[in-house]
DNA sequence: GGAGAAAAATGAACCGGTTCTAAATATGAG
DNA sequence: CTCATATTTAGAACCGGTTCATTTTTCTCC
């Protein structure tokens, strides 16, 4: 009953995966052929496409281990955040940065989001838009827990203030993507500058 | 030297617009084939490749229009603002949102942002990330004349503010046109509670 | 352990965007 | 008007992502 097939099928998974993203990563997603993946995970053109509906849906797949992994970073800056409330949110801002870019680059990052807003309904683009609603839910968590703490007034909108923090930040980090010469010392001074005066106004 | 050469190419260049604008809204960006829209235009297909790099320079030319009438818009709400911060601000949004629908469909935005996203650096790339710092720079006019008008505080960081109202706006739009569904009023209302607590947060 | 069914793998063929070429045509200058 | 030049044209060919009919592998049941 271990499943012979199984094995093979959670192999080949594997196999695809980690080929497409070290190819991606090394030659660009638009450079990497379909059969130069499939060449490398040893496997046919036709089986990639047993296990993913197209090459976006594979570079979206690896992008959504990278937001995973962001997201279990985010849950333990709010576990025990900085006691200062614009602190508090330059953190959790520069640990969402710091952790996308580990096994992404910046052309990846672009590919992927054209994708999923190109394709807003397929199972690819489904999943990589929960994963921002969940980022986005995670900044109203802050938002409430800073209240808790007593660092943020408790008459303030939290889910407005988070969404749109958040908000802002994806937004400055599609731009960061998009533009390859700048730095991510630049986004979150950029970022910084742009909390602070929100911050400072509904800080306690 | 009127040039009857620039004039024909003029009009091939109008037709060609025309044309795939009206197909793609009609069809669908993907389902139209550059094919279709040269016998619409009544050009040979290389032609349009004289023109336009490829199909996506042809959409975001077609985009780039709609986006300068948003800006004229704006400036136009600038000149004359609502005299509250809060109202002024919501208009400067509703009209954002209600001209960029008038020539392109949610599909067409979509087709547009992915193809922006993915070739920043081409010239209807660069043209179309301009045309969005336009927008933001305008943003950070409209909160600099509500400082001048006394309505917000002019201790604050107009220019912080300013983009960060506009990142959330242009975020939200992108939500916006991922989802087929979502109406134009529910966009708005969520725009209206977000910018709530901010714009309070610095009303004079 | 073998036969038949189900699942998966294969790679050649397809499709449409894009490029290229040679020929036709239009334009402007002399 | 005529020629040199620029532009358009048609369409063949290219390219790589995607599809599909076929073959191979795995599973199940006797």
């Amino acid at each position: 009953m271990a499943g012979l097939r199984a094995k093979h099928k959670a192999d080949r998974h594997q196999r695809i995966v980690e080929a497409a993203a070290r190819l991606f990563r090394a030659q660009g997603y638009d450079t990497v052929k379909m059969e130069a993946i499939a060449a490398a995970a040893e496997v046919s053109i036709g089986t990639i496409y047993n296990y993913y509906r197209n090459k976006g849906d594979l570079l979206v797949a690896i992008v959504s281990m990278e937001v995973h992994e962001v997201l279990a970073a985010g849950e333990r800056v709010i576990a025990d955040p900085p006691r200062h409330a614009e602190k508090a949110v330059a953190k959790l801002i520069a640990t969402y940065i710091e952790h996308g870019l580990v096994y992404l680059s910046k052309e990846m990052w672009r590919q992927a989001m054209a994708i999923t807003t190109q394709q807003p309904d397929s199972p690819c683009g489904v999943a990589y838009n929960e994963l921002d609603e969940a980022l986005a839910r995670q900044t109203v968590k802050l938002i409430r827990k800073l209240q808790t703490l007593s660092l943020v007034q408790v008459g303030v909108d939290a889910q407005a203030i988070g969404e749109m923090i958040f908000n802002n930040t994806n937004m400055m980090f599609t731009i960061f993507v998009k533009h390859e010469a700048m730095s991510v010392a630049t986004l979150l001074t950029r970022l910084r500058r742009q909390n602070r005066t929100l911050v400072q106004a509904i800080a306690a």
